[in-house]
Order: C-alpha cells, then structure tokens, then sequence
DNA sequence: CACGCTTTGACCTATCCTGACCTTTGTGTA
DNA sequence: TACACAAAGGTCAGGATAGGTCAAAGCGTG
C-alpha cells in the first residue's frame, strides 16, 4: 500500500468520524504524510470525484482549505446517481471506486459487488480490444448495476 | 521440466502456505527464477486460469501485485464442470441454456443467474465488435459463474 | 519434419510521486 | 482606499515503478 491509499484512507476515517464532512488542511495533510502537497490533490481526483459520489469545495489564502464531503441520500438514490455518473466509458480503477462506495453505503451487497467484479475483471475482458475496453465495462456495469438495484 | 513448471510449482506451494491466496511480484519472482517477467504472465495464463479454478487480480504501478486465488475445493468441481464445457468462445442461446441448467439444478440462484444474464445482455456488450462478442462473452460468463458457484 | 509447448524481448498501459509554476484570498500598511 | 505581500490551494507535465500483450524464435517429441 503506497502513501496514496494511507492518504485515502485518512480521509475516509475523518469522514466516518465527522459525519460525511471532511475538512482537510492540504499543506498540514502533506506534512504529516511526508509528500508534498499536490499528492493531496492527486489523491483527492482519483478516490474522491463526484463520480465516487463525493463532492469537493476549496478555498485559497489565508484560512484555506479543502472540504470532502460525502454526498448522502438513500440507497435507490445513490446507484441512480453512480449509474448516470458512468458515461460512454470508465476505467477500471474509477469502476472498482464506485463499487466500493456503493457497497460501503450499504447500496450493494457484497455478493453483488463481487459478482460485479467478476464481470468487469481484466480475465473477463480479455478479449476486448484496448480501445474499446472502457466501453464495454461501462455497458456491463450499467447493465449489472440496473439489475443488482431491482434486486 | 521447465522453468514453467518450477514458477508453477512454487505458486503452488505458496498458495498451500498461505490459504489459497498468492500475493506476487512479478519482476521479483522473475528475478528469483531468472527469466523474463512476461513468463509469469505465460506461468499463470496456462496453469492458473479459471478452467483449473483460479482467479488472478493485479495492479499496476507503485506497489503493484498479482495476486493468484485458489477457489475452496467444496464447490470446485461443479463450478469446473461448468466452466470448462463453455470454451473459447459462445453465443448467446446457449450462454442462456447453461444458466437455465444451473438454475434447474439449483447450483445458481435465480439473483444471480440474473446478474449474469444482465452482465452477457445485448446492451451490456453492445460495444464489443460482433467479430469478438462470442470470446467476451465467454470470458465475462467464465468469470462470474466462478464467482457464483463459489461463494 | 511438423506440431505444440516454452522462452524471449520489444513495446504498451496503469498508477503513483514530484516539482516548477500559477491563481486566489486575507491582511497590514502607506 | 490601494497595494504589496504572505499564505493558502491548483495545474500540469514528466519521471519512476510495475504489470500486460503479442508475435517470433527455440526446442523436444512423435
């Protein structure tokens, strides 16, 4: 596990603590981890996107900050919003974040996010040409989203 | 015997070790066995698949791994049956004769023969070229049957 | 010798980390 | 009030690290 996942998992911690709001100190963020600064926005952009179902405000100057905050709603709600966040195509790390995020708001079952992965997994595409790679696993985790949420 | 065999061998041994699943290195295990990373690819594509009742995941880049599952003996033998009557490549109707023959046996619930049929449905891989929609097909079923079957 | 399994290496893709340079905002001072 | 300055945070391109793909060459055996 590289410092990027300790980074990611900090925040997470912080918001389960406060209650879906995180209010993050880039610079002091980077000083405790020991890397600099902008892996804090690096971390943020790739684990905490609005397609990750997070939302992100920022201030510069003097008293800045970075405030994560994990979007609520119910569990309907919440895949709706994952599926109509996919678009035409989706890379593998960001689909393997909205899984987890489902399933860590109790929108999917374990056994379906495994299911989901299954299906989605580099094995299964194998024979996908790269290109067209990204996708078909939107199409597919569209399709098994859909379904999973119809129980 | 071969390199292969040897890489395979210790696969296996380390898998015995730790309970099924095997975290690997692949440029180190390389260099443990002097040859070239790509043989491990080689290793595990030929000895490792999901027709002798692995699953492989990996990551790339800092901290990357293979990481090689054994699936638990109990629920093997049907899953293989299965898995490894599908082949390299297969079309819809009979994809959807073997889901009905597992749900008729009561080796699949109805859920997640539903997963599955929503994962291999037309829209799910309607990016897929139709020249390659029978191989994905089959990878993306081989996958999730394994994921069912075993769980 | 033909066939199939093995071995190799050139090239590709993904993920992470870093640093140089830029923009925004608050505040103290002339 | 205006302005300079310091204190945040933002962007982006490049380098490092690690695994993936594919086709061609090697090699052993019927």
């Amino acid at each position: 596990m590289g410092i990027s996942d300790l980074i990611a998992c900090f925040i997470r911690e912080t918001l389960e603590k406060a209650d879906g709001v995180a209010e993050l100190q880039r610079s002091q963020l980077a000083e405790q981890f020991h890397c600099v600064p902008s892996q804090i926005n690096y971390v943020i952009a790739t684990r905490f996107s609005p397609e990750r179902g997070y939302l992100v405000e920022s201030r510069r100057g003097e008293g800045g900050y970075i405030r994560v905050i994990r979007v609520p709603g119910d569990c309907k709600t919440l895949a709706m919003h994952a599926i109509n966040g996919i678009g035409e195509k989706i890379d593998a790390s960001s689909a393997r974040a909205i899984l987890s995020n489902l399933q860590a708001e109790n929108a999917l079952s374990p056994e379906y996010a495994r299911m989901i992965r299954a299906g989605i997994s580099p094995s299964a595409l194998h024979a996908v040409p790269s290109d067209r790679k990204g996708q078909v696993r939107a199409g597919i985790l569209k399709q098994m989203l859909l379904q999973a949420l119809c129980n």
